[in-house]
DNA sequence: TTTAACTTTCAAAATTTCATGAAAGTTTAT
DNA sequence: ATAAACTTTCATGAAATTTTGAAAGTTAAA
């Protein structure tokens, strides 16, 4: 396999993953561009390699700066605006971490503590079982709150070998 | 807040999580009834609860019970099935790993297998940073595998106990 | 074997999400 | 102040996804 037909499929590859995950499938187009790009592009050029529109390149590029996981560059003497990502896949995996956890699991968390908080006839069966699932929900959920803010602190090597310890 | 509408903003609150985790709303939302509904219910007692139509009630089930959540219950002298969810979170969370491992994770990382393998001039700018990224999604995804894989089997205190270690 | 209860399918409709491109806006140079 | 280079917005349409409901299929009791 050669580099253009490789970086087509990486590109591919990273647009189906995104689009699992709930993030919209030319962004992480855009974003797989930038991360096998050595230099900064423009917005010209994503267009041109992604056949994609100038107005939907200039939305996805800004999604992608305020994801924190691609930024602006100016050139000096130039006019036009570069745009680059940061290739460190845990800087990455960070950055994703920290967006969806404000965006999703805060709000979810303050949901569940009101839930938790509904009181009811502890002999209804009904009762009980909306309170047991929904404690036992926000529990989890508090778990995995912690161990994200644990891997935002962490260094890669600190965190991956506490994992790994877990194997021994 | 009283009973009832707790549950709406429980089954609403799941739904709209579920859709920003690439799993389909309804599918969350017949998800949640099931887990505040103390006895197992019926497609049309769902169907009712939910305002959804039959179709829609038979599809969404069938991809619950694939997805190993939802089970199928027969009453003895019935010819209605009825339907009910594992309540324990630790088991819902590891069977949503598992089947978005073996469906999301699995195919990406033989595709990073394959495109890891690509070969080029390695004084090429292009080639290298296509390399370095690809290189490094691919520890980084395989380092998520392992760490899936052990929860998988891990028996949850076990888990936990292992993650908490992390914060002392 | 017939019937009625119940389940599943699937083409069409409804909804939601996404992309387009022309127009409006902004900035810089002259 | 004007023009040129460049960026952003947004109404509209296209595409993808989800839902519907009626018809077909299945199963078990009579």
């Amino acid at each position: 396999m050669q580099l253009p037909e490789a970086k087509g499929k990486f590109i591919e590859a990273w647009g189906k993953l995104g689009s699992e995950w709930g993030i919209n499938r030319t962004m992480a187009q855009v974003h797989a561009l930038l991360l096998v790009s050595p230099a900064a592009l423009t917005t010209e050029e994503i267009m041109e390699e992604l056949k994609i529109s100038r107005g939907n390149a200039n939305m996805t590029l800004r999604d992608l700066i305020n994801w924190g996981l691609v930024e602006k560059q100016h050139k000096a003497g130039e006019r036009k605006e570069y745009f680059f990502a940061d290739k460190d896949t845990w800087n990455i995996a960070r950055q994703v971490a920290k967006e969806r956890r404000k965006r999703e699991l805060d709000p979810i968390i303050k949901i569940l503590d009101e839930l938790s908080k509904v009181e009811g006839d502890s002999k209804d069966e009904a009762f009980k079982t909306f309170n047991k699932s929904v404690t036992d929900i926000n529990k989890l959920a508090k778990n995995v709150d912690k161990t994200l803010e644990t891997m935002l602190k962490a260094e890669e090597n600190w965190f991956w070998k506490s994992i790994f310890k877990m194997f021994k």
